[in-house]
DNA sequence: GTCTATAGTTGGATAGAC
DNA sequence: GTCTATCCAACTATAGAC
């Protein structure tokens, strides 16, 4: 890994940028290729196929994104009860980039990783583990287990539909509108119910 | 308009539904051919580009989707303060296709519908709309301009976010866990803050 | 490991007969 | 208004020289 890791990790943070931008399905390993600099013959040297080139890119994004929202999460290294909420209400205000959409959201619209079992794999584990950890900090706010799992699914929807309301509308208010009006939901009702 | 509103008519079926299961990028104007039975020459008389056939299906989707979502919001002749807020969970838990994805909703990571001015214009009134219906009748519902404002993005988001989830798990229940969550805490709260 | 050249397919769109 | 035949560009991928 001298030289060759140069070239293939220019590949892949290129392909990572415009699956980003514009998808999977809608961009070309030529596009990549242009884009990253690097020669075709390397690009098919390195990743034989779009599959190859699209798991190793996908595969990059989503762990940065799990990275990401455990540092909101997993914050404090004891059980901190009355941290955990707002450790949860964290992750929802993070800013974030509203219009270009969320990097492994929209890849479940995406026809192209959709269709490949090892791309769709990858994005459900994401969203997976991404529920398990939301619904652990929520548990350590002091729900119980049921309202604790509805919530978290509830905060990552918001999430996923702030981006979609944001780039439908062209306004990354809208994302900040549906974060304020969960949140408020959310803080004045810290644990009844299941 | 005598069989020409047929072909038509057919042309713009078959798009409807490989747009819903594919999007509109990924479907060429051969393939809505193919599924609709009609010739070649037929598409290209009625619908000279891709974006002419786009902009008939995707006005058409837009038009169910909106007419559906104030059937249940609008229900009320009158301003029956209590059952307003009855008819945004109604609106919230109306059974959905959670696999299949939301036919509009998805077209915001559509490459080939956020490229085209006219198209997304379509999409982005769609989403206005649906905002001010719910934002509305939260109004109704007793709470201020505000908070109404807010609820009604958390709501949407919902739905569109449970549509993410549940693609993205392969589960349709994660769509609802997420409504679930919402409609909790949205119920417990009916008209505090802004 | 990287390059240029090119194969084979499908894309969107047009021509012209009927 | 509808058909078949066809054009050209872009796509994914391969071949073979360096």
């Amino acid at each position: 890994m001298n030289t060759s890791t140069d070239a293939r990790g220019r590949l892949v943070a290129a392909a990572q940028e415009m699956f980003a931008a514009q998808g999977v399905g809608a961009t070309s390993p030529r596009q990549v290729l242009a884009a990253s600099g690097v020669g075709q013959g390397s690009l098919y040297h390195h990743f034989p196929t779009k599959h190859d080139l699209a798991a190793a890119a996908v595969g990059a994004t989503v762990a940065d994104a799990l990275a990401a929202a455990r540092r909101d999460l997993d914050d404090a290294p004891d059980g901190d009860r009355t941290d955990a909420l707002a450790r949860v209400v964290a992750y929802l205000e993070r800013p974030r980039d509203a219009l270009a959409g969320c990097k492994v959201g929209r890849l479940t619209s995406d026809q192209a990783v959709m269709d490949d079992d090892g791309l769709r794999d990858v994005v459900t584990a994401y969203f997976v583990r991404l529920l398990d950890a939301v619904a652990a900090t929520l548990r350590d706010a002091g729900l119980p287990e049921g309202a604790a799992r509805d919530r978290a699914h509830a905060a990552v929807a918001i999430v996923q539909g702030g981006y979609v309301l944001a780039r439908a509308t062209g306004d990354p208010d809208a994302m900040r509108a549906a974060v304020r009006g969960f949140v408020t939901l959310l803080t004045d009702n810290p644990e009844e119910t299941a």
